[in-house]
Order: structure tokens, then C-alpha cells, then sequence
DNA sequence: GTCTATACCGAGATAGAC
DNA sequence: GTCTATCTCGGTATAGAC
């Protein structure tokens, strides 16, 4: 049945992506995966052929998550509570990102050491994440200077994450929010 | 030998330094790094017992490193020309970064994810660095928020180096490097 | 479409001659 | 101290029965 193909092969992405964010890609192997999805290891070549397809599959994932949450964030109202509405969002997340760090920096570092394709498409996330900061600062009138916000905000929290995951302590990221957010009332 | 020895175990870190920084430590084995430093793999396990061993020679190579720049930054002068002299360092090293990201980030996060505890050691890098940074913002008379400013410093460092090098893109480094160095003078 | 068994390789680590 | 040969394990990937 159809069905039951999507059904295996959606949570052979879902277990993909929770463990290669716990873990790192190199380190997560395709039977580590079956098993957490319950899926016979043999059987996980039928829906990827090889791990590298494993990857891209995370990597549209995580693509369609940050579609969905800059759409949320576009409802906050105007761009400085969109702004905001995203920082909110690290916020909640405080204690699984000081746990486990950012699910795309690290993940792309890794792929772009790795060579082999992979990791330019894994930087389409940022490069998303990016474009949609910077039509917020330029709907601020920041027309000149939108990017290098942009850069400046993406950077500052990409930063911070690695940080908070270093020392595994969330309170960093909640002092780099509560500055980010001053400075974006301030801009 | 001694003298051997020693010449043998320095150019075996050096190479451990060098590959893990380029391809990260779990993909670099310990066969590449006797490769390249001209040492038969099994001589390796003479100076190094496990490969994790060669992961804290990394760490401290890496940590009296940093301790050797951050004395060249002391000698800039005033608090203020110490932290420029610290950027001013990024960025003759732009094009390095933007090819081959941060050499501590993402070794940091690796080896927390890893497990194991050498991944605790190696965040002793932003410990020093973090430390560092704090100390010039004491003595710029920002007390009170001296670990805050150092903490938004050092995450809008590493976070643009990830950017940098997802995209290849050493322009980056200059755009962020050039406010920041605008943010410390306007302090 | 599904699953078991297995080929194959590269990795860390060891044995033991020199 | 040095180096060759090798063990062992775990990983990706495939073969082929059902």
C-alpha cells in the first residue's frame, strides 16, 4: 500500500532528523535510524538509496519548518513584533538549544567540511532564514543597511547558540534575546 | 631519542591541528594524520594511547594558542585598541574563515554531541576567550555589563564565521567585523 | 514492497619483531 | 622507540528470498 510507504518513509525522515541533531550526521548511521523507526534496516534502501539522499530529505525538512515559522512570525503585525515573535521563538527553546545547540549551524559546518554537494543545499536554511530578516529590517525603512542587519541578527544568534551549547547554559541565550531585542526597538 | 621523539609528537599534533580543522575530528582519521605527518600508524599509539588523546593535544594546542594572540591583542594599548587589535586578527584571517569556517566552534560542538567529556575541555577555549574579552570591557569601565558585551562579541564572531563559511563568503566578515568595531567605539 | 543475510571497507586499536 | 601486520568492530550498501 501507499500508505503504509509514506507513512515509513515519514518517519524514517523524522527519525533522521532528531537523531543527526542529537548526534551530528557523520555519527548518526542508517541502522540507528531504522531502528528508531522501527523500519528493518534493508528496507531503509528502498525509500533512500543512499545516506546522502538521507540527508537532503533532512535537509528540505528543516526547509519546510522554517517556512512554516517565518509564516507564524509574519503574523505577528508589524516587522519589529515579527522580529520579536521570532526571538520569542529561541526564547521557548532556550533549554533544548543550550541541550543540543542550533539544528542548522552545526549541521552545515559539518556538511561543508564534508564536501560533496550537500552542504551548499543545506545552506539554502540560512539563506531563507536570511532573506526573510532582511525584508523585515527593510520594511523598517533600513533599505540601505538591510543585510548587514540581517547578517548582524542571524550571526549574533548563531553565536550565541554555540555558546549556550559549549557551556550547556541557557541563560546566555536568554542575555543575547533580551540585547537583540533592545536593539531592534532601538534601530 | 628524546629530541626524535619529541619532533615526531609535535608534528603529529600539527597534523592532527590542521586535518581536524579542515575535515572535523571524527572524519579524520588517525591513518590521515600519520599520513601526513610522515609517522607509521602504529607508531601513532606510542605517543597518543586513543585517538581521544590526540583530541586533547588539539584542545591545548589550540588553548596556548589562543593565549599567545591574546597577548599580541594586550599590547595594543588602551581596552579599546586591544578588542580592535582582536578584530583587526579576524579579519587578515577572512579568507581562511570563510573557506574553512571557525577552528574552535565547530570543534566544540562536534565534540559535545560526541559525549565524553572532551567536549567540556574544549569549551575552556571560549572560557579564556570569553574571559579575555570581559576583562577589556571591565577596563572600559563596563562592569556591570561586561560579561553581557563580551557574550554578544564573541556569538556575533562565531556566528558570522558560520555564515562565512556555509556561503563561502569572506565579505561577511568584513560587513560584521566593520560594525562591530563601529559598536565598540560608540561604548 | 518487505526483510534477512551478508559482502565489503575503513576505522581504532593491538601484537610482537626489530 | 620504531614499524609491519593484523585483529575486530561498525558502517554503508547489496543480494536475493518472500
Amino acid at each position: 500500500m501507499r500508505s503504509q510507504s509514506v507513512d515509513k518513509r515519514s518517519r524514517l525522515i523524522r527519525a533522521a532528523v532528531e537523531l543527526t541533531y542529537l548526534h551530528g550526521f557523520a555519527k548518526t548511521s542508517l541502522a540507528d535510524i531504522a531502528k528508531q523507526a522501527k523500519v528493518p534496516l534493508g528496507n531503509v534502501y528502498y525509500y533512500f538509496k543512499t545516506k546522502k539522499e538521507v540527508g537532503e530529505a533532512i535537509i528540505e525538512q528543516r526547509l519546510s519548518d522554517l517556512e512554516a515559522r517565518s509564516k507564524e512570525w509574519d503574523e505577528a503585525g508589524a516587522p519589529r513584533d515579527r522580529l520579536r515573535a521570532c526571538l520569542l521563538g529561541v526564547l521557548e527553546n532556550k533549554e533544548v538549544l543550550a541541550a543540543h545547540g542550533c539544528p542548522v549551524g552545526p549541521f552545515c559546518s559539518e556538511l561543508r567540511k564534508e564536501g560533496g554537494g550537500l552542504g551548499k543545499r543545506a545552506g539554502e536554511i540560512f539563506g531563507r532564514h536570511l532573506a526573510w530578516m532582511e525584508a523585515q529590517f527593510k520594511a523598517l525603512g533600513k533599505g540601505n543597511d538591510s543585510r548587514g542587519l540581517a547578517v548582524h541578527l542571524l550571526s549574533s544568534l548563531e553565536g550565541v547558540f554555540v555558546l549556550a551549547h559549549t557551556f550547556r547554559d541557557s541563560h546566555l541565550v536568554v542575555m543575547e534575546t533580551k540585547r537583540l531585542n533592545q536593539w531592534i526597538q532601538e534601530l
